[in-house]
DNA sequence: TGTTGTTGTAACAAAGAACGTTACAACTAT
DNA sequence: ATAGTTGTAACGTTCTTTGTTACAACAACA
């Protein structure tokens, strides 16, 4: 099992957004020149992080700039962006209820998988698109 | 993206041992019967926690035992067991090394992505079968 | 007003993963 | 030998991911 690669290719987007957008024309050509993938996929992942609220995108014209500063931006925010809203792990649906295990599992795993999928998304909180422009500078 | 169930089946596998290997035998049958799953699948999933080390099963004759006391057994290694081991996120393969950012994403990227992986496995490193174990008898 | 460069989106195809199922060889106690 | 198991191969179905072509809608600008 792997996230798909929908959320790198994201968050390389909004590091091209926030490194160029003052220099020049953001476009779905652009940035699929930067990540080496069809155009028509950054429009898709560039369509849900401004029904995200992070981007703006200039239609017509062209042109994509962020909606909000980089600092406050988090990764938490990107990959939510592009990931389905549900829970991380996929539970067997129908345990037995007859069975003492069976009818007690969801209520014993329940909360032990959110806390996992939590930790995960607290990592994520943590960085900011801020962050990431600055070590991109930083090795540039 | 979702984890496949095979993560709560073996969980739900392990604590049906760690329940009853003293007073039943614990056949693929009993398992997928208090699962709800298909036999084989029980089994396939039985084979990787054996190969894991964590259960012993006893060919011909039948039956699953764990391997190590259930305080030492972790939700970790259950994940691990029935996880393909591969980076959590799948990178794009080729960004493009003219452009800043296409260069250095990967480095920038990786030690985050890392982190992530880590907040999670480190979670599911703190549960053990025994807590759960208790868990349930206490929910019975 | 027509041209040009965009975005948004539908439609399709290929590949792989998940999950369920049947079938059967191999194994072991009795 | 029999009966109850496990191990595993071989399918089939469905869903997701990823890449692709095609084209309507849009906005600046000559």
């Amino acid at each position: 099992m792997q996230f798909s690669s929908r959320f790198t290719i994201a968050t390389h987007i909004m590091l091209c957004i926030a490194m160029f957008e003052n220099e020049c024309k953001i476009t779905s050509n652009f940035l699929s020149n930067s990540i080496n993938v069809n155009p028509v996929v950054v429009r898709n992942i560039l369509g849900t992080l401004s029904r995200a609220g992070v981007v703006e995108i200039k239609q017509g014209i062209g042109g994509a700039f962020l909606k909000k500063p980089a600092e406050e931006i988090t990764l938490l925010e990107i990959f939510k962006a592009v990931e389905k809203e549900e829970p991380l792990f996929h539970f067997h649906e129908n345990p037995n209820p007859d069975c003492p295990v069976g009818r007690t599992i969801h209520s014993v795993l329940d909360g032990r998988i959110e806390a996992v999928q939590s930790a995960m998304e607290n990592e994520m909180k943590n960085v900011t698109l801020f962050q990431l422009l600055e070590d991109t500078k930083k090795k540039m």
